[in-house]
Parts: C-alpha cells; structure tokens; sequence
RNA sequence: GGGAGCAUAGCUCAGCUGGGAGAGCACAUGCCUUACAAGCAUGGGGUCACAGGUUCGAGCCCUGUUGUUCCCACCA
C-alpha cells in the first residue's frame, strides 16, 4: 500500500540508498539474451588521476539517459564503464608526489616507479568511480576495465604487432613535437597552438667570400646554433647569384651553403630563409632536398647541447636571451620587429613544445584512413550533429602519420627488442627471450611506452573481449551503437577508434557518434583549474540532487552547442523535482486503491480523456524525440507536460471530484491521477532516475523497479480529439475569467455567480464543477440566453462563450472598453492574417489540406470572438 | 589560408520535417485557494543581426553582408 511522502523532496536522503538498491539487485549487471536486442554503449574512460568534472557529468547524463531509455524498451541495454591509465597525467602526479620525498623516478628506477605508480592507481583509481555512481550511472560495474588490465595489454600488443607486421608501424627519425617539460614526444593532436606576441629578429649572416651579406628573419634565433643552410626562392633574382654560395654563421663562425628551393617566399621577410633541419619539420624538408646537415642543438629538456658551443649548458630561453644579445654586440643583429605567432604548447602542460628530430614510433596513417573515411562517407557511422562529419573527414583526409612512441615509464611498453650482437629488432606478441635473427639472448627492451590514445583507439573492442574473437560478449555487443562525447576529443579518440575497429574487427565500432559541447562558466569561459572558476558537480549533487543536475546537463542546450553553467538552473530544477514530489503526494493522500488500473472506458469524464490524450501524444513525440537523440527537445515536453497539463490542470480538475460526494468519479478521478503518475515517472525516469524510482516505489506498482519497468506505448483507444477541444473550450473559460477577475483585483476568496451563455451548453456543462473552483465561482450556470441583468455585469469572452458575474460595482466602463478595443485589435490583426491566406488562390491550391482547414478554423474562431466582443462593446456603451 | 558554429524577450537559451514567436530566470500585480510560497493566478516585454532570393507561406531553405566564437593548416 501506498507510503506516505515527506511535504520537501530530499534527494540526499533518497539517492544513495536507491543507487546501492539498483546496483544489489543487479539492474546494472546486462546479461547477454538471445531473446532481446542488444545495445551498448561503452563509456568514455575519464582519466585515473582525474576528479569528476562538469564535462564528465554531460557526458555521463547524456549516456545514462540514452542506456535508461533502452533498458526500457527492452533492449539488453549494456554500457560498460572503465578508467584510463593516462600515461603523462598519471607519471606527472606521481612523479609529483615524489619530489615531495626528494626523490625522481630514475632514483627509483623504472620497477620500482610503476610499483609506486600501481600503488597510487590502488588508491585513488577508485575514486572517480564512486564519483560516477552519485550522477545515477547505471554502468554494469561487472565489466569495468581499465586501460592496462590484462585483456587491455593483450590487444594493445596484438594490434601493435600486426600493425609492424603489416608495415603499418615504422620507427624512424622525424621531427617531431617534443615537451621539454614533461620529456616526451608527442603526437600532432597532442600539440595546442596559442597566439603569442613574439619578435622577429632579423639577423645578418655575411657572405663567406666577402662579396656581401644576406639578412635572415627568425621567431626562434636560439636555432641558429643548428642552423645547416640558408634558403632563398629558386625565382628570386635578388638571390640568384648567391646560390651556391656559402654564408658565415654568425656566433659559429661557420660556413653554411645557400640553397634554392621553392619553400622560400619572395614576399615574406627578406625573402631569405634560415634552414634549421634538427629543429624545424619544413627546414627538415628543404635539408633533405638539399643535403643538409641536420645538428641537433638542444636536449631532452630544452637545453642547449655540446653542439651548440660556448651556450652549452643554457636552457632554451636563456640561450635566445644570450644569444640575440651576442649578435647585437657583434653587429648581426639588423632589427626587431614585433611578431605575433602561434606557438605550440603540450595539451597536458601547456609549455612551449619545441619540434625536434627525434627517432620515434609512427603508425602509418593513409592506409588505415582510407576505409575510416569509407565508413563515415557511406553512413555505417553517423555523427549527430550531423555538421561534425566534416570536421572528422576533413582531419582524416589530411592525416599524418601518428607519433606513438611516448618517453615515459608508465604505458604499454613497445613490445620490441634490440639485438646488441646483430642489431635486429625483434618485434613479437610474446615477449622475446632470444634475437630472433641470431639467437643472442644479448637483447634489451625498448624503454619507450606507447600513446596512451593507442590504448583508447582499442575501448570499443577490447573491453569486449578482443582479440578473442570468439569471447561471448564480442559476439554479442559487438559493433557498439552509440558513442558519446565532446567535439574536443573527435581526433584524439574517436577518429583513432573509428580506424582500429576497422582494421582489427572489420567493422566500425559504432554506428553513432553523439557529439556534446563544452561545460562553460557563467561567463562563457571554459572551466578550468587555473582560472578557479569550475563549479564542482559533486557540490551542485549536494546542493540540489543529482537528478537537478542531471537536468541542467539536458535541457536549454541543443546537441553538440556549448552551454553555460548557471546554478539557478539547478535550483530551478530542484524546484520542478520538489514540484512532482508534492504532485504524487497529492495522489497519494487522496488514493484508495491497491493497484495502477484505469477505469472502464465508460467511466471516463471530460477531463480524465484530456488528460489520456495528452499524454498519449506526449508518448508518441518523445519517443521520437529521443530515437532521433533529441533528448533535450524530449525533456522539456515531459516537463511542460507534468507541470502546466498534469499539475495545473488535471490535478486542479480533479479537486471538485476527490473532495465531492460522488464516490464514481471520485474513484476514476483517483485511477486516472495514479495510471498518468506512473506514465509519467516512467517517461521522466531516464532524466530524473532516483525521483522518480522513489515516487514509484511508494504508489501502487507492478514490477519491482521503475529502472527495468516497460517504456511507454502509445494506445490508440485512449485519443479523445472531441475531449480534447471541448477541454480547452472550458480551460480558455477559466482563463478569461480569471483575467477579467484579476483586471478588477477581486481576491479569490470574493466568490461570485458565474453565467455562461454559450451555443455548446453539453461542453459547458460538464465543466461546471471545474468551472466552480477554478474561476472562483459561487455557482455557474449554462444557458442559451443572457441572464437577467447582464447589461450591468462584469463579463468577459471567448469564442464560444460568453461570461458573466455579478459585479457590477466593480465594473469600470471606459477601462472596459479600452480593454475590448484591444482584444478586437488583435483578434483583427489574426484575422486579417488568416483572411489574406485563404483568399490567396495559391494557398488554396498548393497548402496541404489539413493546414487549409486547420486555417478555416482559426478563421472561424477568431469571427465568433470578434462577434463576441462586438455585442459586449455595444452593450457596455448602451449603459 | 580552409572549415564550422552562433546572432530570437532585460539575461541565458529552446524552437525537431517551412504553416500559431516559446521556456527558465528577472520584472509588475494579486493570492498562505486543505500537493507544493522551492508555490498559485494574471500581466508587461521580441523589426527572430542586416540585405536580397526561393515559396501560396520563411526564425527555419538559398545567396551575400556585418558582428562574434571555435577548429584545422600555416606564417621563417
């Protein structure tokens, strides 16, 4: 029987318990059924090291409400859930924690460190799980992994193999992105561009044979320790003569050639180019062309090397410092120009990266490209929007080669061994004991790790099972349906997931990609640790409840738009939450049934069959919604839905009944409030899962959880057109009347008769009762003609009906009258509108037939309004 | 240089396949009406950035303009 609810919702009180009574009842645990249709999705994995931020909790309400919705209808809704190992995130805040000690890592050395690393992983790992669980995620934690799991390890090593063995892995020295800070390559993506204000030096690097000078332009003149060579365009007459020459290096005092090539634009700067080849990817380029020397000047960490003479020992600032100071001294330095330019910086500590020939892993990328476009070209992957198609297909048609190789200590070391006898590198899924050329056993690992973007690239299939192919959950869940995420990580992960699922399953992991925006502050400024300005959802969970915040994550935004985080909007939330809490306490204290039926058709009253019908469309539109991942749009429905239909009107409908006399409405009043309540919990459910699963364990229910009860259906036995209009006829009666009520400033506690003339006196008069109460009326009566009187009357109008009270001392005429000129005016202008429409032929003939007649109505009831009016202005004047 | 988004009420934003301009917050007025003052009722407030075009009909589709934000590439 029904429990009785406290007067305030308090979600604190009610979500943990409800989360630990889903999760012992094994509601998240998916079991694969032959008999149901599977969907999966499988979570973006947050980082080990991190706190649950407004970011996650987008992506988390998205997923969550999506996976809810599936269960519902059926589906073997799975979504697995993991953590990512985070390779420079997690070594950084260990490596942190250290120096605390006074310790680095290579005093540990590499063991010890990842000992130290797993250690640290046991003790925080967790935490961003239990973050999870307080936003409602209904992940099946059974199948939680984590991205150096052994299953994990496993894929990575054997896509790394066949990979090489495909020659779809080289290693090789290029120029690559290098972080001096965090001593690492990294990959083009990994790489941010900020405009910084910089200068320009322009610098004189003499002619060797004493016939002249050539002025060259730098952002970087610390470079010019490497410098190989000196570039001018192949048309430049102003060159011509010199190429072939050689210049003097200034500072070096050595001889390096000029050479021609079209890299070099006339236009810019002098039109003479510096050639950097160690420490510029198109000075690279030009040195390969031309033969240059490529020297290396700077080391691991952004420090000037045993090549670059008296600097040595200088990190790479205070060499430039140094250095433009030296040229100026000695007279190379011609001017300083001012110089904005984009300067790269490491995504994970934001220093500036120094591109660097390094020898690296890559994983050649034009082959994979090919079908990952393939499958986005032809649909078998969708994104949603669908705009961000263009951004993947524009980065996957340019790709370059991906940089995997990583110099750190905590990842999937590179499964690759060199012989110190023969110089073969063994590459192999087993870890090699022997060369495999020459049997030396003299063989060392490589010390490099991969990206840990290697490791996500395998998410969709590796937390399946892969490489077994024949693992059961493979079979089953596998390709995926939808991912979600932001448009900040297409390139990073879902690009390189959409390539790995191809190449190593034959098929792309998804068919779905749902694209979400970013959580920004109130300002509109992205939320970060630097600028304090991130709103912490765990305090916003405290604060309103998960569901409020769920919430403000799903609505007023449109996918794949950025939204603005404004605390009112969970407090707004909160109060709708606390809104359809008083609501079903209100069925609850007024219900004597044990059991969600609803009444014989024949019982059903005007209202009730609005209601029904309503909802009825309410079903079909949000269902479609939410197929087409318009969850918003979905949401702000239902909400309108139960606040303006449900608990402003039917609830108000069904006052007069509950608390009447007439023990058969009384008790279909009763049936209909508890049968809409339960449709509307199991609607709301996937927004708003722990209210709604409370309220729904205290009413009558079948089942034993709203979280696994059926979606709703459309019932074609419960439309009700006719009730529906004869409603709002009633409904538009009660507002004018309260209107006109308001305009005159009586109190609600000033009763009064109220008179409706009508022609449809059958709508008007099952509406009495409603009518009575909701326009504050003594007693209502309907009738064909005007009462007795009514000249004096305070009365008000709508298209099919007249309306008068009594009041007459209340009524003041020339504000009356003001107030009928200016309904007339607008129910003129609607009608002028309509009129023009239908008397336009073209309309007529071209305008669908539904819209035309739905025209001729509108037409229709403004002229009956206007008659309306009409008889009250006249009749107002005559007194 | 290439691509994309945004411009709708005072603020923040919805508006799905073209057919009545909406919500939340804010504002004004009146209400403790036995679910809810985290509430109820009523009201004010918009040239849908601008200019063209398509259409019987445009906030929505097309072209251009302006402003703004972002992504990619690149600028020695």
């Amino acid at each position: 029987m029904a429990r009785e609810l406290p007067k305030t919702y308090d979600p604190s009180d009610v979500e943990s318990r409800l989360y630990k009574f889903w999760s012992e009842g094994g509601y998240f645990h998916t079991q694969r059924d032959p008999e149901k249709k599977p969907f999966t999705i499988v979570m973006p994995p947050p980082n080990v090291t991190g706190q649950l931020h407004m970011g996650h909790a987008m992506d988390a309400s998205l997923q969550d409400v999506l996976i809810r919705f599936k269960r519902m209808q059926g589906y073997a809704a799975l979504w697995v859930p993991g953590v990512d190992h985070a390779g420079i995130a997690t070594q950084i805040k260990v490596e942190e924690e250290l120096r605390k000690e006074g310790l680095t890592r290579y005093d540990l050395g590499r063991e010890a460190f990842l000992d130290r690393v797993w250690q640290w992983k046991h003790q925080y790992g967790n935490r961003i799980v239990e973050q999870q669980k307080k936003l409602g995620a209904s992940c099946d934690w059974d199948r939680a992994h984590f991205t150096m799991d052994e299953n994990c390890s496993n894929a990575v090593r054997e896509v790394f193999v066949s990979l090489y063995e495909k020659g779809l892995i080289y290693k090789g020295s290029r120029i690559i992105n290098w972080c001096p800070n965090c001593v690492t390559a990294l990959s083009d993506a990994e790489v941010e561009y900020v405009d910084k204000p910089g200068n320009l030096w322009h610098i004189r690097y003499p002619l060797a044979d004493g016939s002249g000078e050539v002025v060259v332009a730098t952002t970087r003149p610390e470079t010019m320790l490497g410098d190989t060579g000196v570039c001018v365009n192949p048309n430049d007459e102003r060159y011509a003569h010199i190429v072939g020459k050689k210049v003097i290096l200034p500072l070096m005092n050595k001889e390096i050639p000029v050479v021609a090539d079209d890299y070099a634009e006339m236009e810019f700067g002098t039109g003479c180019v510096k050639m950097t080849p160690a420490h510029d990817p198109n000075d690279f380029e030009v040195g390969l062309r031309h033969n240059l020397e490529v020297i290396r000047v700077l080391d691991d960490k952004g420090v000037v090397n045993e090549l670059g003479g008296k600097y040595e020992g200088l990190d790479r600032y205070e060499a430039r410092k140094q250095i433009v100071a030296d040229l100026e001294e000695q007279g190379y330095l011609v001017k300083i120009e001012a110089h904005a330019h984009n300067v790269g910086t490491c995504y994970r500590c934001h220093k500036d990266v120094e591109p660097i020939i390094s020898a690296q892993w890559f994983v050649k990328m034009k082959p994979l490209a090919e079908e990952a476009l393939r499958v986005v070209y032809e649909g078998e992957t969708k994104f949603v929007p669908e705009r961000f198609t263009k951004t993947y297909t524009n980065w996957m048609e340019n790709v370059r080669d991906w940089c995997i190789s990583r110099q750190l200590w905590w990842g999937h070391q590179i499964p690759a061994w060199y012989c110190a006898d023969c110089g073969h590198m063994t590459v192999s899924r087993e870890d090699a004991q022997v060369c495999e050329k020459c049997g030396s056993s003299n063989i060392t690992r490589e010390e490099d790790v991969l990206d840990t973007w290697f490791s996500s690239a395998l998410w969709p299939f590796e937390i399946l099972g892969w490489p077994n192919t024949e693992a059961e959950d493979y079979k089953y869940f596998y390709p995926t349906d939808v991912l979600v995420t932001g448009y900040d990580i297409i390139f990073f992960w879902v690009a390189r997931m959409i390539f790995s699922g191809c190449e190593h399953t034959g098929k792309t992991p998804f068919h779905t990609v749902l694209i979400h925006g970013l959580v920004r502050d109130d300002k509109g400024r992205k939320m970060s640790k630097s600028l304090g300005n991130g709103i912490d959802p765990l305090e916003m969970i405290e604060r309103f409840g998960s569901d409020a915040l769920r919430m403000n994550m799903l609505t007023s935004n449109s996918p794949g738009n950025d939204m603005r985080f404004y605390v009112e909007r969970c407090e707004a939330m909160r109060n709708f939450a606390n809104k359809l809490w008083n609501a079903s306490r209100y069925v609850l204290m007024n219900l004597d049934l044990e059991e969600n039926t609803l009444p014989a058709l024949a019982e059903l009253e005007t209202a009730d069959k609005w209601i029904l019908s309503k909802l009825n469309t309410l079903i079909t539109d949000v269902t479609e919604n939410m197929d087409k991942y318009e969850m918003g749009i979905a949401v702000q429905k239902i909400y309108d839905f139960i606040w303006d239909s449900y608990c402003d009107w039917y609830i108000e409908l069904t006052k007069s009944r509950l608390y009447g006399e007439d023990e058969k409405s009384k008790l279909s009043a009763q049936k209909v409030l508890l049968y809409v309540l339960d449709q509307i919990l199991r609607l709301m459910h996937p927004f708003m899962p722990f209210i709604t699963e409370e309220i729904w364990q205290a009413i009558p229910h079948q089942g034993e959880a709203l979280i696994v009860a059926q979606w709703p259906k459309y019932r074609q036995e419960l439309s009700f057109k006719a009730e529906e209009s004869a409603m709002e006829s009633i409904m538009n009666a009660i507002r004018a009347v309260r209107n006109r009520r308001a305009e005159m400033n009586v109190p609600p506690s000033k009763k009064s008769s109220l008179y409706i003339v009508t022609t449809k006196p059958e709508v008007f008069n099952t509406g009495v009762g409603f009518m009575t109460r909701l326009a504050y009326a003594e007693e209502v009566i309907v009738s064909a003609t005007e009462p007795e009187g009514h000249e004096s009357m305070a009365s008000c109008v709508t298209h099919d009906a007249a309306l008068y009270m009594p009041m007459a001392q209340l009524v003041d005429v020339d504000k009356e009258l003001a107030r009928i000129a200016k309904e007339k005016e607008k129910a003129e202008k609607g009608l002028a509108q309509i009129t023009a429409k239908l008397n336009n032929p073209g309309f007529l003939a071209k305008a669908p037939e539904n819209v035309v007649a739905a025209e001729k109505e509108k037409a229709a009831k403004y002229e009956s309004l206007l008659k309306q009016l009409s008889e009250s202005e006249s009749r107002l004047r005559s007194l």
